[in-house]
RNA sequence: GCGCCUGUAGCUCAACUGGAUAGAGCAACAGCCUUCUAAGCCGUAGGUUGCAGGUUCAAGUCCUGCCAGGCGCACCA
């Protein structure tokens, strides 16, 4: 409908350029709203006042000529010049309504475009180290990612979702070593915990069934695990502090590693790799959220990607040599200081398969990757996209969105986290508490890069006050008007309905009937910026509007033609519904 | 100190990427149940868009400088 007025302007603008009004080659491109204000018409354009300039004319005047050219459409009831400028469109009542046969016959794929036209675009996101379960933060990243890719799959991108699985590292040592602790505890070894250790209850776990597994394979002296390890940290009575928890904790990798050789050593390691995997699988899954692609950074140094990476950049006079390692001159491409891709040391750093990784990913085809990381890794934005443009890959088909955190809150009190004591709140726990529904809506109800404050009393509650249950109970509300219809032994008579929606005469019925005619709108929107919210938030208006015609207009009335007219309707806001519920991740209940 | 993000009604947030009188929902006040779910609906009130300049027909939106909050500045991942 849109795309009809936009191509009637057009057409005004060739005519004047025809007659030499307006300059042939004036750059110009249709920009056509949906009004705010009734009193506005339903579609405003700027464009009087976007030409002004080059047709030497005062806006008014040149929206006067406009309208004058416009070519007749039975569509437009009226067209009129307003405020400084603007070309005020009225559509006739017939083309308000016929969205609702439109989504009546299109069901589920109402709303579905191929403005994507099958390009490859991979949404990678949540990508947590496997360390431990899930918390509410990755569950922010979770949803907006899922629901992005959902977006970008209805307007038909070819959608990869990926989860990087830093399965190298550190930080996985750590795993594994604290892993080995738990278990030699269970065997009444004397040890006491390094304080840099993953504390949560999940280790004992793994390290339980590792027991029952191996038996006492893993067994060692204590004085052997202790052996040459620098003291860690501790705090004595006067607040003094003395050791090094992180020369503790490789110290005690270090032996690990001796004392049980290396194939025992990686049965630990995948253990506790596998056992954290499989529960971040399922966790997601549970949340509705599925990847095509889990990518093991691992895999980046098996197959010697990350040494070609550092090669083709060595090639490229990107990496010079200081102090015995390997640097990445990154300042050359904006950011503030050049990196270490390969240490003094030989092993290549976390940067190193980074780079690897995203040269991978753009070897892969895909013309657009959205990278969905944390807030806290913002700083990484600018090398990486450095390296890209190193290796002469467009740095902008990569874009990467940072999502903040959310607060916690039960009410106004904060609920606090500390990864510390290994007592966070883990995503588990919230779905949980407050369901996936509500869980998978409140996450995307703000804009990624909003700051959010995420109130589980809110969300658990069922009234109005909680967007959810608001926009579910319209939906809900709908199937029981249907089922009380059979109760009452009639049918929806949808050929009937269809063609009594001239009936359709009030204000209410009208607004829900311009709603609907909006969604693919959003969708497109919601899809082409990346912000889900767009979509939340029109849900939410379509929900209020369709709860103040249900309770302004009785459905099931006794004139049949009326009757399923206003069921068409309502029908149609129902498959809306539906249909924007389920890119989002949230049921759309029958009855609650 | 440098960099990124944020600042809009008492609170939580929108605002179609520069458009008309800045909008919703809570909370406050005032109404609506012999009616398909009151898990709802309808009103009223609430604003110098952090501050100060600038760009133009037009600025919450763009540029500059301040102020406040968050996050980051490793040969960790």
């Amino acid at each position: 409908m849109k795309e009809q007025v936009t191509s009637l302007i057009i057409s005004a603008i060739q005519s004047l350029q025809k007659e030499g009004v307006l300059p042939d080659d004036c750059k110009y491109t249709v920009r056509l709203d949906r009004t705010k204000d009734k009193s506005h018409g339903d579609l405003a354009s700027n464009i009087a006042l976007a030409l002004a300039k080059s047709a030497g004319k005062n806006p008014r005047q040149l929206a006067q000529l406009i309208s004058d050219k416009l070519p007749e459409s039975s569509l437009v009831s009226k067209a009129e010049i307003a405020g400084p400028g603007f070309l005020n469109f009225f559509l006739n009542s017939a083309s308000q309504f016929a969205v609702i046969e439109k989504i009546i016959q299109e069901k589920n794929q109402f709303g579905l475009s191929d403005i994507g036209k099958g390009k490859k675009v991979q949404v990678e996101f949540v990508s947590a180290n496997p360390t431990g379960p899930l918390h509410v933060g990755h569950g922010r990243g979770a949803a907006y990612g899922a629901t992005v890719a959902n977006l970008l799959a209805a307007t038909g991108f070819d959608v990869c979702r990926e989860y990087y699985v830093n399965d190298a590292g550190r930080q996985m040592n750590i795993l594994a070593t604290s892993v080995w602790l738990r278990y030699l505890e269970l065997l009444k070894v004397d040890i006491t915990f390094p304080s840099n250790g993953y504390q949560g209850e999940y280790v004992k776990d793994i390290a339980q069934s590792m027991h029952e597994k191996m038996g006492d394979t893993f067994l060692k002296p204590a004085d052997a695990i202790f052996n040459q390890v620098p003291a860690d940290l501790s705090v004595d009575a006067s607040g003094q502090e003395s050791g090094d928890k992180e020369a503790h904790i490789d110290g005690l990798i270090e032996n690990a590693r001796t004392l049980l050789g290396q194939e025992n050593y990686q049965i630990l390691f995948n253990a506790g790799l596998n056992s954290i995997l499989d529960d971040i699988r399922e966790d997601l899954k549970g949340f509705g959220v599925e990847y095509q692609e889990w990518f093991s950074e691992r895999s980046l140094a098996d197959d010697d990607s990350i040494d070609l990476a550092v090669k083709q950049l060595q090639k490229s006079g990107h990496i010079y040599e200081q102090n015995g390692a390997l640097w990445f001159r990154s300042t050359a491409f904006g950011d503030d200081k050049d990196r270490v891709v390969v240490r003094d040391n030989g092993q290549s750093t976390y940067f190193a398969s980074d780079i690897a990784y995203h040269m991978n990913k753009f070897n892969r085809g895909f013309e657009k990757v959205i990278n969905v990381w944390g807030a806290d890794h913002h700083g990484y934005v600018t090398r990486v996209k450095a390296a890209l443009s190193a290796l002469e890959i467009d740095s902008d088909k990569l874009e990467v969105r940072l999502v903040q955190f959310a607060i916690l809150y039960r009410g106004t009190e904060r609920v606090q986290m500390s990864t510390r004591s290994g007592s966070f709140v883990t995503l588990r726990q919230l779905r949980e508490e407050v369901g996936n529904d509500a869980a998978r809506f409140f996450y995307v109800l703000r804009k990624s890069e909003q700051h959010m404050d995420f109130d589980l009393d809110l969300a658990k509650s069922q009234s109005k006050d909680n967007p959810v249950y608001y926009v579910q109970y319209a939906h809900a509300r709908i199937c029981r008007v249907l089922e009380k219809l059979t109760e009452q032994g009639k049918v929806w008579d949808t050929e009937q309905g269809l063609k009594s929606l001239e009936l359709l005469i009030t204000d209410r019925e009208r607004d829900l009937s311009k709603k609907l005619a909006q969604y693919p709108e959003i969708i497109e929107k919601a899809a082409l910026q990346h912000e889900p919210h767009i979509l939340a938030h029109y849900l939410k208006d379509l929900a209020a509007d369709f709860h103040t015609y249900y309770n302004a207009s009785k459905m099931l009335i006794d004139d049949d033609a009326l009757r399923n007219a206003r069921l068409s309707l309502s029908i149609a806001a129902k498959q809306v519904l539906n249909n924007g519920l389920l890119l989002l991740g949230v049921s759309a209940p029958d009855s609650m």
